[in-house]
DNA sequence: TATTGTTATACTCTATAACTATA
DNA sequence: TATAGTTATAGAGTATAACAATA
């Protein structure tokens, strides 16, 4: 024995029954594949999601875009620097309302978005290859009735 | 219309097939309330699981604690210092072997963990309340078998 | 040589208050 | 008055290198 106690008293085997310790376990492992997998594309988990949101939506605004990422406003500012200092976005006054951005993709940005969705859905088939096609519907089915519960406090 | 786009062309549709999206709107949700269920116990989520793991295994050194937990050793001395310094565990030398801690809690820290685990359950309850008990085990074996993949890669 | 725990450090993520310029 | 965006700030969470004491 290595210590005062025997190695197989020790274990978080009462914690393994609470959701949020077992996605917490679950969610790190995915946050370190998949910040490998977006680190070749010069990405971030959150510069990819807004990329994917201001392509699919050009024109949005900031605080549009702070709200579909569920992302505080302020912490929201150097997201988009980044994007525009990697020259995959363009920020331009929209049109209407001075005090807003205008937030579209360059040609670059498609590009890198097109070929970073390629490498992030490799990295959710290596993730969810223990899965059926079943038990991957149910997780994400539970994942969005939690989330969906933590809205309505 | 608020803006230059349409509101109906702004979501975050085509990262919702993501399960790594997914899991962290969740994960941000469970945490939110979680947060909030442990804060009257003085825990955060970490200082739970590791009170947790303490009280279930008496006598472990912090090493093993930080290997159970999945947690770097230089990230584990303040969490051990702030469940010391609220008078929840004991750090004795070890028997033995002079380098290591030995980790125990105190009667009170076991009062803290019992109350704060109902707590938990509460939460983990209040959560998972849109889910039938055959998607909650669903959901459980999908987030072990993605941790699962993660441990090897 | 290897391990336990610590110090120092850094980067990311999240959150809030207060400010400006517009509306 | 309210909103868009910014600045400043702070607390968590995560990660690595290097060190002293001990094995």
């Amino acid at each position: 024995m290595t210590g005062a106690v025997a190695d197989t008293r020790v274990s978080d085997r009462s914690l393994r029954g609470f959701t949020g310790y077992a996605m917490k376990r679950a969610f790190n492992a995915i946050r370190a594949d998949l910040t490998r997998a977006l680190a070749p594309h010069g990405l971030r988990m959150v510069t990819f999601s807004a990329l994917s949101v201001i392509a699919d939506a050009p024109g949005l605004s900031q605080a549009r875009l702070a709200g579909v990422l569920a992302i505080e406003r302020p912490n929201l500012g150097p997201i988009v620097d980044e994007l525009e200092g990697a020259g995959l976005i363009v920020r331009r006054r929209a049109a209407g309302d001075r005090r807003a951005w205008a937030l579209a993709p360059t040609d670059r940005g498609r590009e890198t978005l097109a070929a970073a969705r390629t490498a992030v859905r490799a990295h959710d088939r290596r993730m969810t290859a223990g899965l059926t096609s079943a038990q991957r519907a149910a997780l994400t089915g539970a994942l969005a009735a939690i989330e969906a519960r933590g809205e309505t406090p």
